[in-house]
DNA sequence: CTGAACTTTCAAAAAATAATGAAAGATAGG
DNA sequence: CCTATCTTTCATTATTTTTTGAAAGTTCAG
């Protein structure tokens, strides 16, 4: 396969693993192009290589910074802007983590609280269901919250190193 | 708070996070409604609690089986049939990591081995940046296909209690 | 200042996704 | 068999999401 196919072929398959991820696949087919870039894109390169508009550039491109995925690189003497990708993917899937979990799990688990203060009697059965359904997933998310705390401040050697260890004490 | 009312938030919000998740609302509404319900239900009960067409009903409920989410129960002498939740989250969690595996990474990983066989010049930058990137998140891929597996295949308490350690080594 | 070069915004259009409901398809009891 | 009861399908409609592109905004060199 010749390089030019195999971005594109890149570049489809971010993109539609990005819509699974609530992600638009615009939003992911930028991301991809920038990861294979060696230099950074202006955003007429990126409308042009993709065949988007100025405003759709513009907004994705603004939404990737606002995910820290891509950084704005101004060039002395140059008006144009341009832009840049972390290429190294433990990083990257670090910063996907750390945002998902500011715009998910912080804001479910003080839902959960609110919900686990439900008034009723618990021998009532709807209510034991539901105070018992709740607590459940209060505990997993709690849970789940350290466990990603330490994989964001973690680094990639320690990260799987730990993890792999973990699986040699079980199998 | 009363119950209606909890069950009501709850509801919208786990469709609200659903639809990050590449799940509908629908879909996450209903689950979420048989999570917290302590009978098993009726496609005629989701239809009246949910406010949905019987079509709606129906559909996301099979989605739901296809991702071992909820199953089918058939009770003698009944002609309806009724839906029931797995409310233990730590399998429903599982059993999520497990689905999307299935569609996601399984996916992915072949069509990255393609990619890394691009032809082409490694000292061309351009084939440079490319492979090499490709190769980063092949390797991230076949590790976490490993990670993923184990999480599959574990059971919770020693799961968390292994991460729990893990941590306790660091911090 | 001025205006060329660039970026941002946003109302309108297009595309993608989800929901409806009536009709067709099952199924089981009689 | 028939028929009442329930489930499934799917063409149509509604909703949501994404994209466009022209106009407004910004910036900076001269």
């Amino acid at each position: 396969m010749q390089l030019a196919e195999a971005k594109a072929q890149f570049i489809a398959n971010w993109g539609r693993f990005g819509t699974n991820w609530g992600i638009n696949r615009t939003m992911a087919q930028i991301h991809a192009l920038l990861l294979v870039s060696p230099d950074n894109l202006s955003a007429d390169e990126v409308m042009d290589q993709l065949n988007i508009s100025r405003g759709n550039a513009n907004m994705n491109l603004r939404e990737l910074i606002d995910w820290g995925l891509v950084q704005k690189v101004i060039i002395p003497g140059e008006r144009k802007e341009f832009f840049t990708a972390e290429k190294d993917i433990w990083k990257v899937a670090r910063q996907i983590v750390k945002e998902r979990k500011k715009r998910e799990l912080d804001l479910m688990i003080p839902v959960l609280k609110d919900l686990s203060e439900v008034e009723g009697d618990r021998r009532d059965k709807a209510v034991k269901t539901f105070t018992d359904t709740i607590q459940n997933i209060r505990k997993f998310s709690e849970q789940a919250d350290k466990t990603l705390d330490t994989m964001i401040k973690a680094d990639e050697n320690w990260f799987w190193s730990s993890v792999m260890k973990l699986f040699g004490s079980k199998h």
